[in-house]
Parts: structure tokens; sequence; C-alpha cells
DNA sequence: GTCTATAGCAGGATAGAC
DNA sequence: GTCTATCCTGCTATAGAC
């Protein structure tokens, strides 16, 4: 994809996004008590004392990490939905959740960024820091949001808010799942998370995501 | 802080069952490396060597966990998901997702048991450790194919052993995101996880997975 | 901005009294 | 089995040279 994902080790970075990179791949790895801030700066091929100098402490440095890689991120992912869904003349829900699933899936992150993104998202909701309230607030409200709307109009008369929000939610878990529980889907599939696995998991996420385990072939789409 | 002077705290338990007890509550809640020795045996109100003594030492503790606690709840689970099948005449795929949804969400765990249940396994998902390996090839997997052969009888001639698969990991990913993201399913939902709420969550889990977004009219599809 | 050196402390683990 | 006292490693953070 594109450069700044080849080659984050080099010196050609300035030591704060040197240091922001590493921090965040290991903390969506570890977590943040399991790493130390040796640890992070040795990976940054810079001093031990640059993460004060340069973020004032360990804890700064994790919401920064936040604050500078990941919301940029989430938006790109929320800007990819949004142009999955413009491509398509319809927003039926078929659309929808494959506009979903792909951005998330296939979209703007590189194989790595991806995992790292899921897996400081997932920390973040097993055990919130001050982080998730910048995550919630300005990113999964707006976010599911837009897919609770862009699926209503579908919906029947019937349905309230909560189960536009159940729904919403369940997609997403879904997909999260997919994304940061590689160890075990893996295992229980013995898939490696190639291309062509990634493609069928989007499939089947549609699929299942719109008619569940009555199975048929509407979100089904022609693979060029 | 974490004396909460309810009853399974008390002394009554040898010092064994409550550092067990304990550690598992803050490895849940916090992660291995958040937690220190101390912290577990302030907790069980008992000496700092006893870890030691018990245990030989803190990450042996944390395996211990798994095998005197957590495999056991697990087992419980699994044997009520059973139950609640056996109970019902027949085994259509309404009866197969509510009575694993019910195992799960209203099963024979405590509130409480349940959180930390979940919050465990999602830790270990995202970052397996020796603990993994038992938790998968002695519970993930028998319990994957028992519901795989649960479904498949009314399942279509052309689904292959990966749909199947694909299948039960989204019914599950559902049920645990369900269960361990409490934060973000209250903040969004406005609801707290009372019993009503959970009722909730299992009707919305087997419609979601019955029939996806086509949940009353199935001739309800695309509009476009 | 980057480095070395070190303060200051919390962590896991152990020895030995009782 | 339980406790106290202690070791020692590794951590975060800072001071100050360059």
């Amino acid at each position: 994809m594109r450069g700044d994902t080849m080659a984050p080790d080099q010196r050609e970075y300035p030591t704060q996004a040197r240091l922001l990179r590493q921090a965040e791949m290991l903390f969506a790895e570890k977590g943040y008590h399991a790493v130390s801030v040796r640890e992070i700066t040795n990976a940054a091929k810079c001093n031990l004392a640059a993460v004060n100098y340069h973020f004032g402490n360990k804890k700064n440095l994790y919401l920064n990490v936040f604050r500078s890689l990941w919301m940029p991120r989430a938006h790109r992912i929320h800007e990819c939905f949004r142009n999955n869904l413009a491509a398509c003349r319809d927003s039926s829900p078929p659309t929808v959740i494959r506009a979903v699933a792909e951005a998330f899936l296939q979209g703007p992150l590189s194989d790595e960024e991806r995992l790292w993104h899921s897996q400081l998202m997932i920390r973040e909701m097993t055990k919130p820091t001050e982080a998730f309230d910048l995550v919630a607030t300005e990113i999964i409200q707006p976010f599911f949001e837009e897919i609770g709307h862009a699926l209503h109009p579908s919906a029947p008369e019937d349905m309230d808010n909560e189960q536009v929000t159940l729904i919403v939610l369940s997609i997403i878990s879904m997909i999260i799942y997919f994304t940061f529980a590689r160890t075990p889907v893996s295992r229980l599939t013995g898939c490696t998370y190639d291309h062509a696995f990634t493609e069928r998991l989007v499939n089947h996420i549609v699929r299942f995501c719109l008619s569940g385990l009555n199975r048929d072939a509407s979100g089904r789409k022609d693979i060029s």
C-alpha cells in the first residue's frame, strides 16, 4: 500500500513519529502495562529519555497514539464506508452491510494496521481508559448512527431505536471479532488471513447479517 | 479497595481458594501485567508470600485460575447448553441458537462470573498465553463442533465445513461481545445489564442469527 | 533534540522465624 | 501454612552534558 508502512524503523522519520508508531504496535499487541518505555524506545531506535521529552510520560504517549494515529485511521475507515456506499446507486441493506464490512476488512488500512487498530479498540472496550471517551464520542457514536440511518429506511415500522442499535452492534461485533481474534479463527477454520480468506469473510458477513441461517444468494456479489 | 466484604472473600475459605478467586477477578478486570501480586494478596487478605507458597509464581497462579476456575465454568456453560437443548423436543435452528445464547447470557454463572469469564477469554484471544491452548482444545473446539452438528441437519446441502464454522463463530462472537463489552453497549443503548435487558439481548440474538435483517416479513428484501 | 547517568521506587521472589 | 524482612531486578522519570 503506502510507503510509510514500509520502513517505520528508519531514521528518516522524526523521533516522535517513530515513537508513536512503535508504541501503537506494542500497545496493541501486548497491552499498556505489558510494554515498558525501554521496549518502545529500543524499537523506535531512540533514547530512553525521548518518551518523556516528547510526550511527558508513558500514559500521555498512549493517549497520543489514539489522538495521532488511531483516530485518523478510524476516520479513514469511516470515509471509506461512505465512499463504498456512494459508489453504489442503491442503499439497500446488502449494500450498506457490504460497505461496512469492506471498509473494515479490506479498506484503506494495511493488514498490520487493521490488526493494531482492532486490538487497541478491543483493549479499550475490555478496560476503558481516558482514550475510550474520545473513541466513543467522536467515532463510535457518529459511525453507528450513520449505519443505523442507512439501514433504517428498509427497516420494519415497528422497529425501535434499541433494536436498530442492537443490530448495528451485532454487525460491528462480528466484523471486529474476525479482525482481532485471528488466532482462534485461524485455528478453527484452518485458514490464514490472506486476501482470498478475507473476501470469503466479507461474503459470509454480508450473507449472515442479511438473512442469518436462512441463507440465500441475496448477499452474494460477483467477484471479477 | 478490593476487600468488598462479600461472603466469598471471607476467611472461611482456604487461602488457596481466596487467592484464585481474587486473582481471577483482578486478572479479568485489568489484565495480567496490570495486576501485582501484592494487590492480589491484599484482596485475598493473606500474606504476600502466599502466592509463591501455593502456586510457585505469579504466572502459575494465572494458569491455575484457568485450570481451577475458568475451565469448570466453561464446562458448566457447555452442560447448560446441552440441558437447554434436551429440554426442547426439536432441535431446530431457533432452539439451538436460543440454547447457546441462554447458556451464556442467563446460564449457570452469576452476573460477575459471566463478566470475568468473558473478559479472560477475550484477553486470551487478543494475546494468547499458555492458557489459550487449554481453552482452545478442551473447550472451544468441542463446543463449536457440537453447535455445528446441532445446526447441520437443517443446513443446506451445499454448505461446507468452513461455512458452518464461520456461522458458529459469528453466533459466538455476538454473544461474547454482548457479554464483555458492557461499557460501549450500555453507552449506545442506554441500558444497564439487568435481567430485562439480557432477556431482550437473547431475543435479539436469536432473531438476528436466524434471519438477520429480514426480521418479520421474509418477503422484505432489496428495494433497488 | 538527543544522549548518559542516576534517582527513586515498585515489582516478583526468597529465606527463615514461628 | 503463615508471616516478616529483605534481596534485587526492572521500571518510570528527571537532571544535566553535549
